[in-house]
DNA sequence: GTCTATATTATGATAGAC
DNA sequence: GTCTATCATAATATAGAC
C-alpha cells in the first residue's frame, strides 16, 4: 500500500493527518482552517507548512492515509472470501461498506465532500483512489449479476446507488437522530441497515 | 405554501436568494462567501445586510424558498396520482425524487451539505422542512408495505436508503463523469437511475 | 433601496529564533 | 523539528452618503 505516507502512529505528522481528517470532513476544504487544525492537533500552526508545505498538500496527506486504511480493511475482507460464491461476495461486501461507514462517518463525508465540484481535487481523487475501488466493484458485480442474483443494470447505476444508500444515514447521524428518534450508530441499527440494502440488492432468481 | 418568503421574482431579495443556493450548494455555509454571493448575484454586498440581516439569514432564506418548490412539485404529482393504487404512488414517488435531484443538484447538495453537523442550523432545517418531508414519506411507504410490493424494514433505514441512493450519482456529477466517462445529467441516464432504483425497491411479492 | 468606505477579525503562508 | 511573530489577503458586518 505504497499510497500512504509512511508516517509513524503518534507523531506529529500523523496527529495532523487525524486532525485534519476530522476538520475536512465536518467542514469541508475550504471551510476547514490549518489553524483550528493546528490546535486540534495540539500542534503548532508553523508546522503545518513544515511538515506538508501548503493546506492542498496536507489535504492529499489526509485521503492518502484516509483511503490507505479503507482499502486494506476492504483487501483483508475480501481475500478471506475470494472462494465464497458470487452472492456471498456481493452481500459481504455490502455489509462491509455498511460497517465501514458506520465506524468511520467523517472518512465517509470527506470521500463525499469531494466529487461535487470539478477542481483539480477532484481529478486527484477519482485518479488517485476513486478508480481502483470502482474497479473493484465492477468485478463483484459482475459476477454476482452473472449468477443470476443482481439486477442487470449498470454498474454505474448501482454503484452511487449503493454507496448512497450505504452512507446516508451515517453521513447524517445528528440529522437522522433528531429527526426519527433513533442514533443510527447504534450496533442494532447498523445491523438492520446493512440487512436492508442487502435485501433490497440481493435476491433469488 | 408560507414558509416561503413571499419575495417578488426578479426583484434584489430573489437575486440574492437565487446566488445564495448556487453558492452554499458548492462551497458549504462556511465555504460560500457573501463577497461571492453578491457577486453572483451581480448585487452589493451591502445589500445582504440590508435585506437578510445576517449570511445565517440569508441561509434560511435559501433554504425556505428551496424547500418550498421542492414541497410545491411534490405536492402537484402526488395529487393527482391520490387515487393510484400503493406501488404506482411508490414508483412515482421514486421517479419523482430521481428527477428532481437530477435537475436541481445544486438544491439537492444543500439539502445533504447541512444534517451531517448537529448545530443549531441542524435543527432548524430538521424541525421546519425534513420532517413534514419524512411523514410524507412515511405514509407512502406503509401503504406500499401493507400492498405487498415494498420491503417490510423501518422506515428509517428505506428513507436514508432511498434519498442516498437517489442523489448521490447526480450531486457528484463532475466525479461520476471522469470516473466511468458517462453524463448522469442526460436524459436517458436519470431515465436509467430511476429505472435501476425502482427495479431494486419495488417488487411483486 | 442602493452604494462606497471601512472597522474588525480570521485566513494561509512566511521568516527567523531556538 | 518546534516555536512565536508577522505579512498580505479575504472574511462578515457596519456606518453613512445619496
Amino acid at each position: 500500500m505504497d499510497v500512504i505516507a509512511e508516517e509513524t502512529v503518534g507523531s506529529t505528522k500523523s496527529r495532523i493527518i487525524v486532525a485534519a481528517i476530522e476538520a475536512f470532513a465536518n467542514d469541508g476544504y475550504e471551510g476547514a482552517s490549518t489553524r483550528q487544525i493546528a490546535t486540534l492537533a495540539s500542534e503548532n500552526q508553523g508546522l503545518i507548512t513544515y511538515h506538508f508545505g501548503s493546506k492542498e498538500n496536507l489535504w492529499k496527506a489526509a485521503l492518502d492515509s484516509l483511503f490507505g486504511s479503507f482499502r486494506e480493511e476492504l483487501e483483508l475482507r475480501t481475500e478471506v472470501l475470494a472462494d465464497a460464491d458470487p452472492s456471498t461476495r456481493m452481500r459481504l461486501l455490502i455489509y462491509f461498506l455498511v460497517r465501514y461507514a458506520a465506524l468511520h462517518p467523517e472518512q465517509m463525508r470527506l470521500m463525499v465532500q469531494e466529487g461535487k465540484t470539478d477542481s483539480d481535487r477532484t481529478k486527484w481523487l477519482v485518479d488517485r483512489h476513486i478508480a481502483p475501488l470502482y474497479e473493484f466493484f465492477n468485478a463483484v458485480v459482475s459476477d454476482a449479476q452473472a449468477a443470476g442474483v443482481l439486477l442487470r443494470a449498470s454498474p454505474v447505476h448501482l454503484f452511487y446507488a449503493l454507496i448512497g444508500a450505504t452512507s446516508l444515514i451515517f453521513t447524517h447521524a445528528p440529522e437522522c437522530k433528531r429527526l426519527t428518534g433513533r442514533d443510527p450508530l447504534e450496533e442494532k441499527m447498523i445491523e438492520e441497515h446493512a440487512e436492508t440494502i442487502a435485501s433490497l440488492l440481493l435476491r433469488e432468481r
